[in-house]
Formats: C-alpha cells, structure tokens, sequence
DNA sequence: TCAAACACGTA
DNA sequence: CGTACGTGTTTGAG
C-alpha cells in the first residue's frame, strides 16, 4: 500500500461562499475605472471575488468547497412579507455582466456552484453546514451577508469581509459575542429587533445593538423580552411596544432554512482538479496578470492530488568516462534524450554553467563543461552536435546560444517543449516547466527520492540542485513525448518539426550575428533631438503661461481642457484622449500655438528615447544583439525585444536618421534589404480565391489603383490619389476586420458613404466578403482559426454572449490566417535562405526579420549571388496564386537598404 | 516597488 | 467602433 500524503490534521474543512454577496461587495469596492478589460468589460466584481477566493483557498487549506448564489424567483419570504427585499436598487449592468464570468470562473476551478429555486445562497449555506456539522466536518462560510452570524457555533466559523475585499474578519461564537453582546444563537432575534435595512427588514425606532442586546441578557431570549415587554421601562420600551409585530416578523423572516432540498451533500463537495487550460485562456481574456500568479501559486499548494514526482538515477561521472556514458545511455537510435541547461543567457550570447541529461530507461548524468576533462568535454561537444541524437530541450534558443559561446553546437533537438506547447496553445503568455508538466503529465516538478521537498538526507545543496536539473531533463523528456501526441491531435508536428525547430538555430545565429550600429552617429542625433526637445519645451510652457510637464498626458489634459478649456475629445478611462490624432484635430479646429508644440515635443521626444536606448545597447562588438522571441505572438509572428528592432522609425524623415545609425558592420561589403511586397493582401487574395483580386495582382500595375478602377468603374489612368488612397485604405483595413464606421472615421466621410464605398467594393470583389465571412463561420464552429500551414489560433470568444468580447474575437479571426500565414512564408523563406547560404558557402548573412523584410549583411564579393539567391527563396517560399513579389535594396545603412 | 494607463514606434 | 507586438513615462496603489 501506499502512504497517503500526510495532510495538517484529519478534520475535513468545508468551505461556503455566498457568491452573490461577495461579488456584490467587491464590485462596491473596487473601482470600476481600474477594472476592465481593454476592449471595455467591467471585471472589478470578478477580480475581487476571485481575489478572495484565492485568499481563503490559501488561508484555509479547505478540502471541501462550494459557492452558492441566489436565484432570481421569489423565495419563501416574499411570500411572508411582500415588501421583503423591495427598494433594493436593481444590479447595475456592470455587476449583473460579470456575474456569468464569475460562473466561469469557478467552473475553470472545477469548484461547484449551487442554486436553488425559491431559496437565497444563506439557506443553501445553512443547510450544507449543519449536514457538514452532523457529519463531523468543520465549515467556514465566507459571506457579507450578516444573517449567516446565526450559523455560528464550535464547527462553523463566518468570515466577513471588512474594509474591501482584502481582509476578512474571523466570527467563532466567541467573536459574535464580542461584537454584538449576545451568542450566536441568539443573533437572529437581535437582527429582529435592529433591523436589516438591506432586506428592507425595519428594526424598532430608538433601538440600536446596544439596547437589544442588553435586552435579550436581561430576559434571556425573544420570548423572555415579548412575555416581559410590558415592563421595559422609557422611550425604548414603548418603541417596542408599538413595533413589536413587526420584530416577530422579521425574526421569521430572517430565519435561515436548514432544509432546502438539495442533489448534493457536503462530502459531494470534495475540492477537486482544476483546469489550467480554462484558467489560462479565462484568465487571458479577463486580462488577469497578477491574479493568475497568486492563484498558481496558491493552488498549486491546496491540490488535493497527491501528485507523483521524477525518478532519476543520477550519477556524476568520473573524469574520463562521459564518452563512455554517453555511448551507453545517450546514443541508442531513435532514444530521444531529455535535456536541461543552467547558466544565463541573453543579448546573442551566454553562459553554461550546467547540463543534466536524462534518458527514458532513468539512467541521467549531470556535468559541469568548465569542470570537464578535455576528452569529456569532447565526447559531449560530439554528442551534443551529432543530430542523430535526438534531444528535448525546455527554450532551447538560450542553451544554444551559452553553448555556442563556449564553441559547442546543438543539434538533433526534436521537441523544444516550451515551442510545441506554443503550437499547442497559441495564445498563452508563458509556457513555465513546472506548469506544463503539471498540465500534460500530472506530476509535480521535484524530485520524487527527495520526498516533501526535503533535503536529501545525504546531500548537500549542490548535490540537491544536481538532482534537481536531472528531474526537469527528465520531465522534459516525458513532456516532450506527450506534446509530440497532443500536436499530432492538433495537426501541428510539421508546422513544429519542419518550421519552428529548425527556426530556433536560425534565430540564435541572428542574435549572435547581431547588427552594427554607428554610435557617434546615435549620439550626434541625440545631442541634436536633445536641443529640440528642450525648445519645444520651451515655447510650450511659454504659450501657456507657465511650466508643466509634457511627458504627463494627465497634465497635458489639465492645461488644454480645464485652462485652454479647449473643446473635449474621445473619453479614455480617466479622462480625454491626448493622443497625436486628438491634438492635430483640435489644432485645425481651434489652432491654439501649444498643440504644435506638444505635438513636436511628443515627436522629437519619442525619437530621442529611442536613440539614447539603442546607445547602451551596442555590446563590446559594436553591434546590437536583439532577442527574437518565437513564442509570444499569438498569430505566429516573431518579436523582439531588448531592444526592439522591429519598431525603429521609418515614416519621418527624421526617424529614418535613426536607421542611418544601423550599419555594415566592419569586414562586410553592405547592408541589404528583402521584403515582400503587400503579401498580406496577396495571401488574403489567394485564401479568398477571388478571381478579380488575384487577376489584380498578376496584371502587373499598382495593385490599389486596379482595384480603385474597379470598384468606380473607370479606367487606371483615371484614377486620383484620393480615390486610391480611399480603396488601398479598405484593402489593407479588411485583413483587420475594418467596420463601415472605422473606415469613415479614416477617409474622414460618413458611415453611410464607408457603407457605399464597401458594397461597391464588395460587388466587385464578393469572392473577399464570402471569404470573410466563411472565416469567421467556420473558426466559430471549430473554435480557431487555422493558416496555410496549419498554424491554429482559438478563439473561444466568438461565442461569448458579450458583443463586445464577440465581436473582437469576430477581428481577431479574420486577422489571423491572414498575419499568420505571412508569418509562416516569412518562417519559411528564412529558413531556406539560411539553408542556401551553407549550401552555397556564403559568407553573408542573416541579421533580422521584421514580419515582412529580411535584412542581410553582404560578404565583399557575395552581393549578386546573394541578391539571386534570396530572391529566389523568398519568392518561391510559397505558391500564392497571387504570386509572392520581393524588392530589394542595398546600402552601407539601413536607411540605405530601404528602396 | 510594481503595475496600470497612456502614448506611440513598427508590420 | 481594424490586427499584431514592445517600450518609455507618469502616476497611484500597495
């Protein structure tokens, strides 16, 4: 037999929570401004609701749970008293919304909700405690609601929530005592002589909880202080006298019923498994960052499962025998090796410190590469670079790169787990270890010889993080086999093993490569945006009269709306927008001198920040060393970060002076640029079919004045910049799901003519709409999205009962084939240009990808066959039927490079 | 100290 | 009331 794991104590701990009356006080507590989502769904009552329900799963450690919520029928005490409840204002919208998401919530965390026609959550809760008592459990009900005092006694405690939703006040029977003057048992009757004011339940005028309470001492209970009212001495006593009817009715009515009928006991109510996935994709789309922190951490301690470990049989081996190992236990074919690496990482470059290696059969090793032997150290390089042994590495992207500073090379990784559970689940933010392995195989990450998270008794803490690494190369390990069924369920082992793994090199080889930067240039535009800054500052301040922040929106805000008093602009959560679009409104509508100026401040500032960020960033190479990120975008995209070099400035003259700074680095020819022309718009033509659209593409004039003399039927050389401008801004506008109403408010017309202009597209091009729409239908019915190759996108929302919510997850559905699949070309043709490259023995390389652009640094010699090559492979990375079309450009900068 | 809110750069 | 990102700054809650 096995152990049970050891549990605090042997009680069973039931806990009930009122949801209606904690997501009531939450919502009163928490301000609705701070609490909603982006696109405008009000989550304080959610937040806080959870929030404390995190609070009291981590505080109470309870092994039974339940909340229970009111129904909207009349109960048993309407029939009472008709006035029960009655001027109690309505649920404002905002509340009643989230209730539904409250419901999610918990269905996510697997925790029952029970409702029962005819009766409130505190009969629910009454009935479940004194089952729960009878049956030796005992029960903390969590509750705002002060009736449930009455529940009280040595099994049942109430926690009620003082001040918000952050604190929680204990009530035992000792508690009720203190605070009101009489015992629990007796609460019911002084609630009957005080009053409840929000059940509309009147007390007796002139007595408050210190006359009732000294009352009820006095006579003992209710009955004594009725059989003895005629004695009650003063203004007090006559009130009594005069309302006494009343106090017996309300001490009928707020009488909490122990019988409501129910399906379920309180053993029925075990705290079970919850779903990681739900919560994640929940918790995403309530836009809960912290909270999702607080609940891993907290639940992940409460789970009742008694969750196995990892068994390693670790060994160090002796100097000289790694070969031998790794022979042994590490190259039997087709035996995929788990693999897990400490050291740091980052900005193209880093540092092993260790590396665990664990097998299926248990055998697992665990080296040092600065310690290593030099023939072990061979035999591992050897091993590590033979791509006939398969591994799998947890980001493998950082390991690669502290390898390769130390000269090693990685290859033969066939599952990057933390890149196949991105596959699996597009739109999560981060893919920690210990979460997957939980989620996939059930087991905690630690180290199962190891027991409670002790020390072993032998070890010291190195041997322990030893062990440690051992265990996460061998969840990897387990991980990787389970991801590599779930992507088979979801149609995504090639998109992984033939485009993302192989990226995963490529990217590493750009962050190493890095890009050349001029940091005198850099400083001279600062020192010269610096002195424009300072100007602007200037003149602002002076056309308003006095100093103030520009850096502030909340200032700016003050100085144009309350001192200007300049006419308002779009609502923001707290206030007017300031934004670029905003101001330059304002400035052709009213003119006032600081609108320029702050509007040039905002320019030149924005510039400044980000060439004095870039300066830091050149590393002792002289060149700036980005990170590409593959596992963010939730349409497939790269990013990068630290710093980002996919948002330097192109659009302003002066912004282009930031590219001048970025370039040839020393021992190379030139920069060169490859980038796709509008392939968004050729993949929405060729996914879409429409024959028109794709015939515009192929005819070989500009493709927006093809279309612009289709949709106002006049020929191409008739066609204005304006009416061009009009359809180029609805070609790009419909991969985003543009509206009639977005797009008028772009050309600056009415809805009405937006509403004309899209028709008279849309006859011209119907295979688009009918496109359009199959898309959403269809993501609809599956619940994703999918792209050319096979990359999935979920969309739950597009069945939310939230138009709001619906309607961007409606967007979000036609945008992502489309972006999604440009990124797939994008993935596609670097790893084939990079393939050619060694083919070829080319010097020249590749420095970074920016969606839809590639940028090169040309070997001297190289820039023809280069120029040959890259376009061939960027071309034929896809067959469109809108052919993909690349331009090309080289220079000894960036800004060069633009064509 | 940290996160939210705002604004703004790119494709 | 068009998608996808990352960063810098200010501000206010903790």
């Amino acid at each position: 037999m096995e152990m049970m794991a050891p549990t605090p104590d042997n009680t069973e701990r039931l806990l009930l929570l009122d949801g209606h009356s904690l997501a009531y006080r939450a919502f009163f507590a928490l301000p609705l401004e701070n609490f909603s989502t982006t696109d405008g769904q009000p989550t304080n009552a959610v937040y806080g609701f959870t929030s404390m329900l995190i609070n009291v799963l981590r505080d109470e450690q309870p092994t039974h749970i339940a909340v229970a919520f009111d129904r909207s029928e009349p109960t048993f005490r309407h029939e009472q008293y008709v006035e029960y409840k009655a001027g109690r204002s309505k649920a404002p919208d905002e509340f009643r919304s989230q209730v539904s998401l409250i419901f999610e919530v918990l269905d996510a965390l697997r925790i029952p909700r029970l409702s029962v026609a005819g009766y409130e959550a505190d009969d629910i809760i009454a009935t479940l405690s004194s089952q729960a008592s009878a049956q030796g459990m005992t029960t903390l009900v969590v509750t705002g609601d002060r009736d449930a005092f009455q529940l009280v006694n040595e099994h049942v405690t109430v926690l009620y929530p003082v001040r918000g939703v952050s604190e929680l006040t204990r009530y035992d029977p000792a508690a009720v005592a203190k605070k009101y003057g009489v015992p629990p048992e007796r609460y019911r009757e002084l609630a009957a002589l005080v009053g409840e004011s929000s059940d509309n339940l009147p007390g007796v005028p002139g007595v408050g909880p210190k006359t009732a309470a000294k009352w009820l001492t006095q006579y003992g209970d209710l009955n004594g202080l009725v059989a003895n009212v005629d004695q009650l001495k003063g203004k007090a006593g006559a009130s009594l006298r005069e309302h006494l009817a009343q106090v017996l009715r309300n001490h009928q009515i707020n009488r909490l019923d122990c019988e409501v009928p129910l399906e379920v006991g309180p053993r029925d109510l075990r705290l079970g498994q919850w779903d990681r996935d739900e919560i994640h994709t929940l918790f995403d789309s309530l836009q809960f960052r912290v909270l999702r922190e607080r609940l891993y951490a907290t639940l992940s301690a409460v789970e009742p499962e008694a969750e196995e470990g990892f068994e390693v049989e670790l060994t160090r081996p002796e100097p000289g025998t790694l070969g031998a190992w790794l022979a042994e236990h590490a190259s039997t074919p087709g035996e995929r090796v788990g693999m897990a690496v400490t050291g740091r990482w980052g900005r193209g470059t880093g540092e092993v410190t260790a590396i665990a290696l664990a097998t299926a059969r248990g055998p697992a090793v665990f080296v040092e590469p600065a310690e290593l032997a030099t023939d072990d150290e061979q035999a591992l390089a050897a091993w590590l670079a033979d791509p006939k042994r398969p591994k799998a590495v947890h980001e493998a992207k950082g390991p690669m790169l502290a390898l390769a500073a130390r000269g090693l090379s990685l290859e033969g990784v066939t599952s990057d787990t933390a890149l196949a559970a991105y596959l699996a689940l597009p739109g999560q933010r981060t893919f920690d270890l210990a979460d997957l392995v939980l989620r996939y195989l059930h087991k905690e990450l630690r180290d199962e010889a190891a027991g409670d998270g002790q020390l072993t008794i032998d070890g010291s803490a190195e041997a322990d993080a030893a062990r440690e690494l051992a265990v996460r190369a061998r969840a990897v390990l387990e991980l990787a086999g389970e991801l590599d069924r779930d992507l088979e369920r979801r149609g995504a082992v090639r998109l992984l093993h033939e485009v993302e793994l192989p990226l995963v090199g490529v990217l590493a080889e750009m962050e190493r490569a890095g890009i050349a930067v001029d940091t005198d240039h850099f400083a001279a535009l600062s020192a010269s945006l610096g002195g424009q800054v300072k100007e602007c500052e200037q003149r602002a301040h002076a056309a308003v009269g006095h100093e103030f922040n520009l850096g502030s929106p909340k200032q700016v805000q003050q100085v144009l709306f309350d001192e200007l008093g300049l006419p308002k602009t779009k609502r923001t959560k707290t206030g007017y927008t300031t934004d670029s679009e905003a101001l330059t409104g304002l400035l052709a509508k009213n003119g006032h001198p600081v609108l320029e100026h702050i509007l040039r401040w905002r320019e030149v500032a924005k510039l400044k920040s980000i060439v004095d960020s870039l300066i830091p960033m050149a590393a002792e190479d002289g060149r700036i060393h980005t990170t590409f990120n593959q596992m963010v975008a939730a349409t497939g995209r790269l990013s990068s970060t630290d710093p980002n070099l996919q948002n330097i400035p192109i659009r302003t003259a002066e912004g282009r002076q930031i590219r001048e700074g970025f370039v040839v680095g020393e021992g190379f020819a030139c920069l060169m640029t490859a980038d796709y022309s509008q392939i968004e718009l050729r993949i929405m033509a060729h996914l879409s079919g429409d024959e028109a659209l794709v015939e515009a593409f192929t005819s070989g004039a500009d493709f927006h004045t093809i279309t612009a003399a289709k949709v106002f039927g006049v020929p191409p050389d008739q066609v204005d910049p304006e009416l061009r401008a009009r359809i180029k801004a609805m070609n790009y506008g419909l991969a985003y799901g543009l509206s009639p109403f977005g797009l008028a408010a772009q050309l600056s017309i009415t809805p009405d003519e937006a509403r004309v202009l899209m028709d008279d597209y849309f006859e011209q091009f119907g295979g688009v709409r009918d496109y359009l729409q199959g898309v959403v239908e269809r993501a609809r019915r599956d619940g994703y999205t999918e792209t050319i190759l096979g990359r999935r996108r979920y969309l739950p929302d597009l069945t939310s009962d939230n138009r709001q919510r619906r309607e961007m997850a409606e967007r979000m559905a036609l945008n992502a084939p489309i972006q999604g699949s440009a990124a797939d070309i994008v993935k596609v043709a670097s790893l084939n240009v990079d393939r050619a490259l060694r083919e070829r023995g080319l010097t020249s390389r590749m420095l970074l990808q920016v969606h839809d652009e590639l940028v090169f640094e040309v070997a001297p010699g190289e820039l023809e066959e280069l120029q040959a090559l890259v376009r061939d492979q960027m071309t034929r990375a896809y067959d469109l039927r809108a052919p993909l079309e690349v331009s090309m450009g080289t220079g000894r900068t960036w800004q060069e490079a633009a064509h």
